[in-house]
DNA sequence: AAAATCTGGTTGCGTAATGCAACCAAGCGT
DNA sequence: ACGCTTGGTTGCATTACGCAACCAGATTTT
């Protein structure tokens, strides 16, 4: 029966990963944030096939996070390129990116390095800080219902402690 | 012949998703995250099949994001636990978190939001800065082979402006 | 002008993964 | 002894994935 979906999640990473996609969907946004924008060098550089290529970037598209634009005066015809919504995802591909650093390559073993390209200077490590700087561990947090919190978030945030 | 993998792609995000599994295994580690830690919780709280979880936790095991934990003593007979590794994902949660709360509910439709429950303000919002505290967009940064680059890595890097 | 090439796909087909439901077995409570 | 809870496993139908082949419009080459 396919993929069960998250969009009826009310939970703010459920609706995130529903809205992105799959697995592809955010490697394809990764090869953009590095500025891949066309059809056959998100192929080439992901090694996927067109058909999948084509479904997912259908899929971006239509939760707004690329936008098909027409270059045809060269004979380049179309770029995909990250909205803004799609750029501000910048966070969660860098927050993975050092994860792996970390936990799969190890230190002193990565494969790229980020900087920042006016100062030179690597991109610090991304951090949960409380507001008074002290770094947070998931023991550290509380999650309470919000605005949009539907009946069944409330129910299941009051059982868990 | 089933998804491909990542794991050769010699790239932190894809080696990050190579080892988190898959969509459902990061739901698994949010739910982790704010406390569950028994197989009918996990399937209760997401709704996913049985086999499905089971084939999921294995591999997160496997990788050292969960431990088995026996404790038998009680009825409850077995607890997975988050490792280290397992929580050193929250940082990824909480971007996707972030960005959904933005871009999918908008501001003031939050279902869910979280406090530091020390101080019971609320966590800041995660952010990508430099060394001197400047917000970086995707055109800020520059990536550059790391110690652990392969010669492939290094000739992507090399064409990519 | 005709042929080859490039870009951006679509189509068919076999294989692997997903989802559901039914079944199972060890402990525990009574 | 009996059933209930926990933590699964098994079978089967449906769906998605991956590969390769094909295709069509536009540009470049000969």
């Amino acid at each position: 029966m396919g993929r069960k979906r998250f969009a009826d999640i009310n939970c703010g990473v459920g609706q995130a990963l529903e809205a992105v996609g799959d697995w592809w969907s955010l490697m394809i946004v990764r090869d953009a944030v590095f500025g891949i924008r066309r059809f056959s060098d998100f192929a080439e550089s992901l090694g996927v096939a067109k058909n999948i290529l084509t479904t997912r970037l259908d899929h971006l598209v239509a939760h707004g996070i690329f936008e098909k634009v027409d270059v045809g005066s060269t004979g380049t015809r179309f770029e995909y390129q990250l909205t803004d919504k799609g750029e501000a995802l910048l966070p969660v591909l860098i927050a993975l990116r050092e994860w792996s650093d970390e936990w799969v390559f190890g230190r002193g073993h990565e494969p790229i390095i980020i900087h920042d390209q006016r100062t030179g200077r690597r991109v610090p490590k991304l951090r949960v800080l409380a507001s008074d700087g002290r770094p947070l561990s998931p023991r550290d947090l509380r999650a309470v219902p919000g605005p949009g919190a539907s009946e069944d978030t409330i129910q299941r945030l009051r059982r868990s402690p």
